[in-house]
DNA sequence: CAAATATAGATGTATATACATTTATTTCAA
DNA sequence: TTGAAATAAATGTATATACATCTATATTTG
């Protein structure tokens, strides 16, 4: 037993110091940790205040366009945006020439919020530049880009669809 | 109306592009998807493969261990290992000195999982490194534990404790 | 034009995440 | 030694995430 027990630890040590999703998920939690502290002061996560200030950056954006966007399963955006809708933060109405497609942007309140909540973002994200070092978050912050250009670039759904599997 | 619409809109895009939380969730979104999309093959998420590779490195360990060494809050921790105890592949045992600490392991079935799916976890990584570039990984992987130690040298629960609010 | 196909969003189900609180146990101090 | 404080795990509640599926609408094709 203990020949082989040896064996799996030695490979599972290997597969966690190199698993890329492992890593990034696991860095992904401590700095979600660190905004959010911040942020609960404004009553918001770090997630409701991105996705607001993403609707905000678009003025009004159609659900499927902004899932695309942010890289979101549809059906995760629909259901981040439920609390949203329900506190009156967010709008949702019919598109005039789709009736399928339904545009999001910021009510009044919405946008209230979010400018009330965006000191609480700049202290989370000074906490962490001062942490991490500007020099280290600007070469990582690089390196996420190109990650996401990277994995975006991947076969589209038509390309897949007389794929194997 | 058109000049304060501008001026939030200019505001969030800059929000949006410097936010650190907001690019490493993207990110991690992207990279799960990816990691998920080989692993369901094997009948496990990434995150259950990782978990439980988690627990084969240490053998045996105490959930509250585990829990500090993923950066995760222990309430999370018992709820992912759950379905994972469950379905028989997690072991969680009374630990014989303290009462109140359970130890973890994984049974015979759960090795054999874990083994079964390696395979599909080497896919994943491998489609990952190919994609991203092995060098460009590499740098990134080093900022990330960068950031891991910069963010796990914050202040100890026991400092916060007379610390304001 | 009508039938087949594709698309947008919503819903059922299941896991992932964390805070506040509760329960059981241990440690520490008067 | 016992009562207060600390710790480990579990539970209540709420949001985050995605797949399979469903409904409604739009587009394409025969």
């Amino acid at each position: 037993m203990t020949t082989q027990q040896n064996k799996n630890t030695q490979q599972a040590i290997h597969i966690g110091s190199s698993c890329a999703c492992f890593a990034v998920r696991k860095m992904t939690r401590a700095v979600t940790q660190l905004y959010d502290h911040h942020l609960s002061e404004a009553g918001l996560r770090i997630t409701q205040f991105t996705l607001m200030n993403a609707i905000s950056s678009f003025g009004q954006v159609p659900v499927y366009v902004l899932a695309e966007e942010l890289v979101m399963d549809r059906t995760t955006l629909t259901r981040n945006l439920k609390p949203l809708i329900k506190a009156g933060l967010v709008a949702s109405v019919p598109d005039q020439k789709d009736a399928r497609v339904r545009n999001l942007s910021l009510t009044p309140q919405g946008a209230e919020l979010l400018k009330t909540a965006t000191p609480y973002w700049e202290r989370a994200q000074a906490e962490f530049v001062e942490k991490v070092g500007e020099r280290s978050w600007a070469e990582v912050s690089q390196g996420i880009s190109l990650i996401d250009r990277a994995l975006s670039a991947g076969p589209r759904p038509s390309d897949r669809m007389m794929a194997s599997r």
